[in-house]
DNA sequence: CTTACGATTGAGACCGGACTCACATCGGGG
DNA sequence: CCCCGATGTGAGTCCGGTCTCAATCGTAAG
């Protein structure tokens, strides 16, 4: 009955007012509902428009109105189910307010993140939730900031933006983990995460990463709490890909002075460390220590369970989603700002060390 | 220096035109790349354009040419790593050839999934990706495949469409490990799975989902073959969140005549069942065997590691993107359309019963 | 019976680009 | 020296909506 027009051109406001015997104006109301239209013709409108199985088009609509209700969300790794939660978490409230949401993978590149705030610029979204690859090259999204365009970060903060950030605070729950390790008799700490630097690690060299710059700077402070060397030699950055960070594994258990707790810092590394120590039969806690960021469910199916530190990482996606929002409908933030702590949670995986040496 | 004007409206060609001295339509040219424009005025343009920091507006550049250079996504759950790979495998892909992914997540709601369709459509995406949430409701994606719009299905195929179907055929590969179950002498193998369904499962009943379907009917006829009597009280649907899986795994692994295999439909939900598993006390593969439906890298670390139904997911994100993109830019689909078979990876999950009733 | 004011209504401008068309301009061939 | 096609250029239309503004209509007040 009223699916044939399959022709070629959509249907536009313009052919509903003819099919209604009313002016563009007055269709483009009934439909649009605003100003003033008489109930006889809102009627014959939307019966038209019924008709003609008529469907706005929203690019003509964000065209004046300025409005696309279409938020960007950059994110690093979706494949990682840490931002998997949480691009759920903003997907769930962006939609209960009438949002869209395009998403952009950056795989961690800066490069990648510049053009994909650029694009989604072009693309006029009402505002843009970044997960920063770099706290330190941040001139992009510092600009976005200054134009005057709604941005929230998440998961990390950049550098020294006043942009609105929702992310935990690193420091403090690295430093409870430390100190819950060192007070099971572990000194050889190592700690394995993927970001990139161009070279090795040392104390005190600037991170392109504000959260690993945490975690560290809690594991320092624990450390020099409780007046023991900070193994520097055993933060191992630039772990890529699984067979990288299988090596690095091996290396920091096989060594003179091994290992006798790894901190894996996500939980997609963490997969191939525990991996690595099962292959070199090796057993956990026993034989080392494990412990891990992000509460994923499998931690608890191993055996082990695994010891980790758990994040509010959906909501972290709500609470950016929602402060954008708020800054899209020009309302001021939320005050005290939300706060997110990690906690840990303590299962297994992280065993007392009896003597110093005790592996043979 | 050139950061200046930050009023309020954005630059357009109009004003990069003044600023040039040349007419709007000359600066068009230049900036848009097409007609005829002298190498002078181009520089002019150009130069113009940079001074002001001009960006092209994409929904105005949209508007008349059509193509909005976005493609949709519709998935019933991006939290599920499931999605997340396949999503990955998307956005990988769209980049590449210069399109950006607006992705909605319908919870496996139908209403959820018209209303999706809907609101991409009339922004005006240049094509669908859906992973449809029933098999049966689908008279909006039918709709959509005869208005011509790019369409292709992921992960599960829609009644008699004949939109193009990124799906691995599920009948063979089921069929395959409960054959393999059976061999190894289970005769209750329990199927678990969070398909939502009016009344509880009974043997020929229509099927929301293909994919369950399918996997029933493998299952239905290795027991035919091999002249066993398919147990449907041990078809479990409707496992929703991770109590009600924790449930009926108690359920099944209590009643009378127990299960001596559990099939876990995907990765999400076989979390819950092997807690539950390990909550009863009950040991893998000693006491029960396992199965699941995904092969994700956590399955590798559980002792002892599960056996699993590998699927190549990203894969298949990749191939429904190429071949969106195909049908996009008018191209015919590739012949013969990219085949995705399942493997059954066998770990340790699986043991053999030998008599009937092990267990006391 | 005339006037005024609010509700309706239509014409047309406008958003920011792409694109059509008519009008130069210029150089080479006849 | 004139004609013709190729290249440049500007004016203006169009895409599909929103929105301003002036005109029209009805009717209650004076």
């Amino acid at each position: 009955m009223s699916s044939n027009g399959s022709r070629r051109r959509d249907i536009t406001v313009a052919d509903v007012a003819k099919a209604a015997q009313v002016s563009k104006a007055q269709a483009a109301r009934a439909l649009g509902n605003y100003g003033a239209v008489s109930e006889e013709v809102r009627e014959r409108v939307l019966a038209a428009a019924e008709e003609l199985s008529y469907r706005p088009n929203e690019l003509a609509r964000s065209m004046n109105t300025g409005k696309s209700h279409t938020i960007g969300v950059v994110v690093g790794d979706i494949e990682n189910p840490h931002f998997g939660l949480a691009t759920r978490g903003i997907t769930d409230t962006a939609k209960k307010s009438g949002f869209n949401v395009i998403l952009v993978n950056t795989d961690e590149d800066t490069a990648a993140e510049v053009d994909a705030v650029r694009v989604l610029l072009d693309k006029r979204v009402d505002g843009l939730i970044v997960a920063p690859a770099s706290s330190v090259e941040t001139q992009h999204l510092q600009r976005v900031h200054e134009s005057g365009r709604p941005l929230v970060l998440l998961d990390r903060n950049a550098g020294q933006m006043e942009a609105e950030t929702m992310a935990v605070s690193m420091a403090a729950i690295s430093h409870e983990s430390t100190r819950y390790l060192l007070q099971s008799g572990h000194r050889r700490i190592a700690f394995i995460s993927t970001l990139r630097t161009e070279s090795p690690y040392r104390a005190g060299m600037l991170l392109d990463s504000s959260q690993i710059a945490e975690r560290l700077d809690g594991m320092q402070q624990a450390f020099q709490e409780q007046e023991h060397s900070f193994p520097e030699d055993l933060v191992r950055l630039n772990a890529g890909d699984a067979e990288s960070i299988r090596r690095i594994t091996r290396d920091v258990l096989l060594m003179p002075d091994p290992a006798t707790a790894i901190v894996a810092s996500d939980g997609l590394i963490a997969l191939s460390i525990v991996e690595a120590i099962q292959e070199l039969g090796l057993a956990i806690p026993a034989d080392v220590s494990f412990l891990m960021y992000d509460d994923f469910a499998w931690t608890r199916l191993t055996t082990p369970p695994l010891t980790v530190i758990a994040q509010p990482v959906y909501n972290m996606g709500v609470a950016a989603a929602k402060a954008l929002i708020r800054q899209i409908d020009g309302l001021p933030p939320l005050t005290p700002a939300p706060k997110f702590t990690a906690t840990l949670v303590r299962r297994g995986s992280v065993g007392t060390l009896r003597t110093a040496e005790t592996r043979s």
